[in-house]
DNA sequence: TTTAAGTTAGTAAACACTAACTTAAAAGAT
DNA sequence: ATCTTTTAAGTTAGTGTTTACTAACTTAAA
């Protein structure tokens, strides 16, 4: 059996825990499914994780994956326009280049057992919240749009996204999220982007 | 043991599955957790129900609880004037009366394996967005609001609802729903009936 | 007396995980 | 470069507990 050192086969294992979430289900992810995925025995996992919790935890952590894009992302766009249309663009792109993170991403019931997940969780949703929330306010300082609250906005933006990705999982990922999603998303552009024009007669 | 006729019984058994659902996550809804709460041996629940998945069907019909209250509500605000904003109105209202029902609403990932139980989850949910759709449609026939896509418009509202619910279910149903749903949608049917008054100009 | 709901006493399988043993690979010595 | 020792990764062989569920028996209610 090819030996892996300790940073390759977490990154290994909670490769192949995050595909089995995504393949079958949270309920999916037992041990033995994972050892057999990895292609070693039940004990050797426990090698490189204390417990199935910890595995968790570390899954949680792909999260990270994203918001490190969402970064970049942003970076990217400033001093550019269409700043609320790009972010929401960069979301529908992301998640189609990675349908597998949805999996993890938009499933906050897999994270609400065990000691230290439902505060790991509120706390990687809010500090992207606030990511969000600052884009918008950059985007409404430079006249993007005008007369609304930054983080209400927010929420109406995620909250949209979040629901056409959902309709794109629950169809089996049958179809292009970015072009169905861009195409759902002009109407939400539309109501911000012309918000503005009004409020300046 | 008081016996209950088959019927009542399964009512008491999905009432109490909801509520472990709610209280402890779908990983605690095992038949032995529910028969003790229900105060019957593990065998009985198999008295009136085939099996697990049967007991998970039944739970999911219980979102129909929501869906005539829908209804309902678009049969008492036909004819007045902001049905946008009673029907956000209303899903908080419902919500925050019935917390548990957000733990089978809003967890898809509960009703992911199973025989039967995808197909059924997304008849229901298309079905919902029907509805939705068609009271938005009514909306516009009556110039409550003008120039945008009703169902494009669902998505917003629809996906604006599930994230500040979501947000309410992690605090731990911390505050009140009503007032701080109602509070964010300001923003939202702000956006929806400006976009009105200017396409009016 | 009959029916149907509830019980006792299991079943097979799965689950997360441990202890002791094995061995591949790295490190150290020559 | 080669050999030896050490380390850490992997294995076999379990453990105790839980899970969904069944068969046969009991009993409340019709």
């Amino acid at each position: 059996m090819a030996r892996l050192k300790t940073e390759d086969r977490r990154k290994n294992i909670i490769d192949e825990a995050v595909k089995i979430i995504h393949k079958q289900g949270f309920e999916a992810l037992t041990i033995r499914e994972l050892a057999y995925r990895v292609n070693v025995t039940e004990p050797a996992i426990y090698r490189h994780f204390e417990n199935k919790e910890d595995i968790i935890l570390s899954i949680m952590d792909r999260m990270n994956e994203f918001d490190e894009e969402l970064n970049r992302h942003i970076e990217s766009v400033k001093g550019k326009e269409r700043k609320i249309a790009e972010l929401i663009n960069f979301h529908f792109l992301f998640f189609e280049k990675n349908p597998e993170i949805t999996s993890i991403i938009f499933s906050e019931d897999i994270f609400r057992n065990g000691k230290s997940l439902p505060d790991k969780l509120l706390s990687i949703l809010t500090h992207r919240r606030g990511i969000i929330c600052k884009v918008l306010e950059d985007a409404k300082r430079s006249r993007e749009y005008q007369g609304l609250s930054s983080c209400n906005l927010a929420t109406i933006i995620l909250g949209f996204i979040r629901l056409v990705v959902l309709r794109w999982r629950l169809s089996g990922f049958a179809y292009s999220l970015v072009e169905s999603g861009n195409s759902e998303s002009k109407t939400l552009l539309k109501l911000i982007y012309n918000y503005g024009k009004q409020l300046k007669i």
